[in-house]
DNA sequence: CCATAACTTCACAAAGTTGTGAAACAAGCG
DNA sequence: CGCTTGTTTCACAACTTTGTGAAGTTATGG
């Protein structure tokens, strides 16, 4: 009976403006700058839609009500999410409410995911090294590509490492 | 009237063959590997192609033969890479053969692109902090993005500068 | 155990992308 | 100049993606 994040008047209006307009309209921002980058429309809105939240957390009415999308849409939208592990979903025991939360540290999660991008990536690439032959300058040209992809693997991990420290003790 | 890498036997099989199929393979699997992390699929393959090419510059033709795709699908490709500048078209004086050349340095160029996706964002967050309110939950969760986004635009502009340099002396 | 609330799955319609052939365009070259 | 070769543009058809309503599944709670 009670939505999620603050309990206010019982009865809202079905639109987006449930929320203000203007956390509204930074959610669709961002969901576009999102989508432009090459994510999917509805996971970019939904993730825009809780990280814009007070308490980070949501439930699935809650996210439908805001965005005024389907249920549908945001099971289709939460799986993609915790796929890529930007989101958590929890179940309070002795609820069938679930809640979808973005991670601590988001950012954290989203460089985890781009590591084992740059993983494949540099498999693929040395295959390409031996397919062109090494001694070719095709096949320097792939090899160097594999230092810098290796070194971008390294450093970032350095660099995350780094983020976090800096983070602790501020 | 010549084919522009290596000048063999003249009437060649139409087909991707045309240059070794191990070669093709790799051009094949690094294009879906790019594919996946939300390029465009031709422009991943014409890249692809080039980067595995000896001369590291293809003509409009060869890509065409290579990749067996229409003349058509040559040029949106080539247009779309030289917007995002992963490839310099030239024209060699006197001829109207266009040739395509992946950038001396092509990591160089993807992370400058890189850079103008993150001051977007940056941007975008910034305006969200106001939108949700400063002293917010949400205001302080979506301010720390902007830090790390900050933080990430600085250490990786450092990155590459000590990228090029190890580059430089080895 | 049945009723019901919450979420998921599925088939489909709408919208968007992609690559093609054909026509238009540009520019060297005879 | 006009022919010829190489590139671009355009309309369109094939294919893919996206979001929906409705039916299905699971599990709580009476």
């Amino acid at each position: 009976m009670e939505k999620s994040e603050e309990q206010s008047s019982p009865e809202r209006p079905q639109r987006e403006g449930d929320y203000p307009p203007e956390v509204a309209d930074f959610v669709e921002r961002l969901a576009a700058d999102l989508t432009e980058a090459g994510f999917p429309r509805m996971p970019a809105r939904v993730f825009s839609c809780l990280l814009a939240s007070d308490t980070g957390s949501l439930s699935s009415a809650d996210l439908g009500e805001r965005l005024l999308i389907s249920p549908a849409a945001v099971s289709g939208a939460v799986r993609y999410l915790s796929q890529v592990h930007l989101i958590a979903r929890e179940r309070q025991p002795g609820s069938r409410r679930e809640r979808y939360r973005v991670h601590t540290d988001v950012w954290y999660e989203a460089m985890t995911n781009r590591d084992a991008v740059l993983n494949r990536w540099i498999h693929t690439f040395s295959s390409g090294v031996e397919a062109v032959g090494p001694e070719s300058p095709a096949g320097r040209r792939i090899a160097e590509s594999v230092e810098f992809l290796t070194f971008m693997r390294n450093e970032m991990a350095a660099l995350m490492e780094r983020w976090r420290t800096t983070r602790r003790e501020s």
